[in-house]
DNA sequence: TGTACATCAGTGAACGCGCGTTCACTGATGTAC
DNA sequence: TGTACATCAGTGAACGCGCGTTCACTGATGTAC
């Protein structure tokens, strides 16, 4: 098998050196947070000098960006999977919930503190959009619910988000709410915000996709 | 009127450039974050040297602690202040509000990105407490809704959050979906997350708040 | 298979910067008699 | 009201640090004939 964009071996060796310097990169957001990245500690961990990874980013905003999309990509991914195995909501919800738990920090990365006057490139807002889309899809599949609330009058007015998706207003409100919600309760988790109150989070997520989804509603 | 704190004048000017310093230490972290704040910056903005700095805080960390303080209190007064005048969750859930979009980077240094390592001292995890009795007391003052869901069982049996009140287990399930549900859109609106989609972040407030407190439930 | 050349990964020195923090000091403000 | 002293706010120099980034260079790897 002839690939088209078979690496030579100095590419993949290129890719290789990247992928560890993301990796450390990672290890250091872990430990410290985002904004205490820096060039220099990834390249002593690795034994490197500092100039040598620029050999492979142009800087460090090029790094973090990049580290950005990636996390971007793998929760679009991990949400498609669950969708081609399951496409039902609550599959979703689990698959949102062992995403973040695996790596905080990288959830954070995505939904947390925004640095002011930071915008993402376009093809990251894209990634964005391709897991509302998913969402949109499953929200569609669901059984009608009570009666549409006032708010999804105005959805059906103000779709753009939704642009080309043939879902009704209610599946528009169900997946806001889906999105809303369990961020809700996944960000007061992983921030800590209920360290010591005593209840399990893991059952108050469910209680959530539980109203969401059905048994006390349908 | 003779108080007993009353202030020498020493005191009073200490207390207003501590002051003036937290105003100057805000508008910073308005401008780029809370990991930009600079005790050097500051001095230079009030146009004195840095090192005089410290004759009002002992270090950055204490200035961002106190910050966090403060940030904690306002919240818990301002949203006593809502209990006081009108004892309605709703109430509740727009002075929240308010106060969110009053000033976004105050509201993330209390729920945003936390600091790995980074433990809050008791005294403002004491304010946390106080802003849930709030919202406890609101909650039990709900009329009962639809049938218990099945985490009210376990939220019976492990409240230690709410230790002491008289609440039942489902104003216990109410304040906490109020807390997590408003966090989950307010962060979002406020991170930019819906920037572009179209709809009015408001009017989804208004909905969560809607399906919260009744029209669809009661 | 061997030689000549081009590519490119990584180094080490250097740049300027701003940071938090300490220290010995000056000068103004307040206190006691 | 005036003098002697203590308190304390703020300064300027200095510390060591780590940061992002540039540059000229070395040496290894790959390519062409």
């Amino acid at each position: 098998m002839v690939s088209q964009d078979a690496k030579t071996p100095r590419e993949r060796y290129r890719a290789q050196v990247r992928t560890e310097i993301k990796e450390r990169a990672w290890e250091q957001i872990a430990t410290a947070g985002a904004s205490a990245l820096s060039l220099n500690a990834i390249a002593k961990r690795m034994g490197m000098s500092g100039p040598a990874l620029y050999r492979y980013f142009a800087s460090r905003d090029e790094l973090i960006t990049e580290l950005v999309r990636d996390a971007y990509r793998s929760l679009a991914d991990t949400v498609r999977a669950a969708a081609e195995t399951g496409a039902d909501v609550r599959a979703l919800g689990y698959a949102l919930r062992g995403w973040a738990l695996a790596d905080p920090q990288r959830y954070f990365l995505v939904y947390g503190t925004p640095v002011p006057g930071y915008h993402a490139p376009d093809d990251i807002t894209a990634i964005a959009s391709e897991i509302m889309a998913v969402l949109l899809d499953a929200c569609a599949a669901l059984p009608p619910d009570g009666p549409a609330a006032p708010f999804e009058t105005h959805l059906g007015a103000h779709r753009d988000w939704a642009a080309g998706h043939p879902a009704p207003p209610a599946a528009l409100h169900r997946a806001l709410t889906f999105w809303t919600r369990l961020h809700g309760t996944l960000s007061l988790e992983l921030a800590g915000h209920f360290t010591g109150m005593g209840f399990d989070p893991a059952q108050l997520f469910a209680a959530e996709l539980d109203d969401l989804t059905g048994p006390s509603r349908g």
